[in-house]
DNA sequence: TGCCCCCTGCAG
DNA sequence: CTGCAGGGGGCA
């Protein structure tokens, strides 16, 4: 599903829901979907639900007992041991959901049929136990995505975020910057550059197009071809459009729901993407889809010349 | 820098 | 049946 804003999203969601929640167990029903050992997260409260990029974390709570397992070695005997502290981490790539479930999940809301449908189903992969007696459901259909279990210093020697570009909402972000890390990329096209999570992190394939419509840039420009108003626009393209996929609670094309399993609303808002062959909302032109980089790209060819 | 692949399921 | 789907790692 899920670029910034619907990972935003369900980040919002759940830390509303699960901080503070000791988790009781771990369901692991697809080995494949979990990497790491389920069985570290046992008597582990949830302190923090971060994002970044396209990746959420879960801290939880250092476990109080030093590791056992050689009692002589240097580090267990140093009074001051790593604290053995670990955090969970999600990738739900295209199919994924996390859906956190107290019982009470249609109070308030119009059920969508999303949220009617039971849980767990055929497409859950893990569930988490509160002990509070809650779950928090990780489906994900087409089994791309992943959840782990890392210590931060796994976490750091791995460099898992090493690679990543700028947070897009973030103060360091700005058209300069983008336009430097764009121009490593002068022959792609400018919608498949902005994919690179190594240019600016977080962007989709929705987002990508949206951007691009919003900064007036034809999606197959080259990069090399810009001029600097164009990086300015295109700066504040990314940064509306993912404001607003926040804002309308994120994108659902298929499988998209947050951590209630709402839908999202994006698509209503949003200008091309998915509107191939229907009327531009801004002069009327036909939106027409492409495929750029090998994924479906859409565009007004009047406003994005 | 462009393919193929990981998977499942739905629309045409 | 084929093609396509919010991602991205690995490989020539």
């Amino acid at each position: 599903m899920p670029e910034l804003p619907e990972v935003e999203t369900i980040r919002l969601g759940l830390s509303k829901k699960i901080i503070g929640l000791k988790i009781k167990g771990v369901e692991v029903i697809q080995p494949k979907s979990f990497l790491g050992d389920s069985k570290r997260l046992q008597g582990r409260k949830v302190l923090k639900v971060w994002r970044r990029a396209k990746i959420l974390g879960v801290e939880l709570t250092p476990s109080l007992r030093a590791k056992r397992s050689n009692p002589n070695s240097e580090i267990a005997s140093l009074p001051s041991a790593p604290r053995n502290d670990v955090v969970l981490l999600f990738h739900l790539k295209m199919t994924g959901q996390l859906i956190y479930d107290n019982g009470k999940r249609f109070i308030g809301g119009h059920p969508t049929p999303d949220m009617l449908k039971a849980l767990p189903n055929s497409h859950t992969r893990v569930i988490f136990t509160f002990s509070n007696g809650s779950k928090l459901y990780f489906n994900d259909q087409r089994r791309f995505g992943w959840v782990k279990v890392m210590q931060s210093e796994e976490l750091r020697v791995q460099n898992l975020f090493g690679r990543l570009g700028p947070e897009p909402l973030e103060k360091g972000f700005t058209w300069q910057i983008l336009k430097n890390n764009l121009l490593r990329h002068k022959n792609m096209p400018v919608k498949v550059a902005i994919l690179d999570q190594a240019v600016v992190s977080g962007i989709g394939n929705i987002y990508a197009s949206e951007a691009c419509f919003d900064a007036g840039i034809d999606p197959r420009t080259k990069v090399g071809q810009m001029i600097d108003e164009q990086f300015k626009a295109l700066h504040s393209g990314i940064v509306k459009s993912l404001k607003a996929g926040i804002k309308y609670g994120g994108a659902t094309r298929a499988h998209f729901v947050d951590a209630e399993g709402r839908k999202g609303y994006f698509l209503d808002y949003a200008y091309v993407y998915g509107k191939d062959k229907k009327p531009c909302k801004v002069c009327g032109s036909e939106i027409k889809k492409i495929q750029l980089g090998g994924r479906g790209t859409f565009f007004c060819p009047a406003c994005q010349g």
